[in-house]
DNA sequence: TTGCGTGCAAAGGTTTTGCATGGCA
DNA sequence: TGCCATGCAAAACCTTTGCACGCAA
């Protein structure tokens, strides 16, 4: 399976990569790249790719039918889990050695596989607190 | 606002509690409950009621434009944090020790408090992989 | 040149809603 | 009795797909 890089796929990364710390939704980015002449179909073709290669986070809005999608920012995103506040939304890193650890244990005790980018831990952080 | 007792509402969450351990899509329960008469747009309204009360868990199945629910068994559930298969959507325990452990360290180092209910661990489990 | 990617429009699948009727408190 | 809930069908909504054409490698 080849994988071209298109101009209609640089710029939808461009725009998750530039904006790395909000979500946005396909109808968002659609409408952004609607007047340069890209498709929603487009959008929503590329979206799932870089999801199903874990280069984004997905999360179900609340009261919506919708997804919102989050550039996961640098290459050691995927070595760790993240904390994502349920109050103002912000997303905070977990360290390393406490994500590795309990992956570690699960994958001994429930044989089961985390898969970081799709896994938030949904709290209260320090400020909101 | 008031809140009748229906025999729909009654049924749909005996379903609910009385198979706890296991997630139900709308469309799975209301083939259940089609021979009883009870309705899709039921089911829905229901369900949609329940979630927005905290009394049920959803989670987004990958692959799928479902989400699946699950009962929140109160007196077990908050104790610890669950798995959830991205495949078959079927949700497991973590043990209370490793998920008590985690939430101590998530607490100790990054002072950020897990909400058990809100949290979901996402992976593949073993039958999946 | 080859085959993947794109845009468009249409189809598909899921969820919500309007309305008349029925039922709980 | 007064509302709220229900069932039905239609509408709304979000996402996917078929097809012809364009473009990256």
């Amino acid at each position: 399976m080849s994988s071209y890089v298109t101009e209609q796929r640089k710029r939808i990364l461009e725009i998750l990569k530039n904006s790395s710390e909000r979500l946005f939704t396909v109808e968002e980015l659609a409408e952004m790249l609607s007047c340069e002449g890209i498709s929603l179909s487009t959008v929503y073709r590329t979206i799932n790719r870089l999801y199903s290669k874990g280069l984004v986070r997905r999360t179900a809005i609340d009261g919506s039918r919708k997804f919102a999608y989050q550039y996961i920012d640098d290459e050691h995103c995927t070595e760790h889990l993240h904390l994502s506040c349920t109050q103002c939304g912000k997303i905070f890193h977990l360290e390393n050695d406490i994500s590795s650890n309990l992956i570690k244990q699960i994958q001994q005790k429930n044989n089961f596989l985390i898969d970081n980018s799709k896994t938030l831990l949904r709290g209260i952080c320090d400020r909101c607190k």
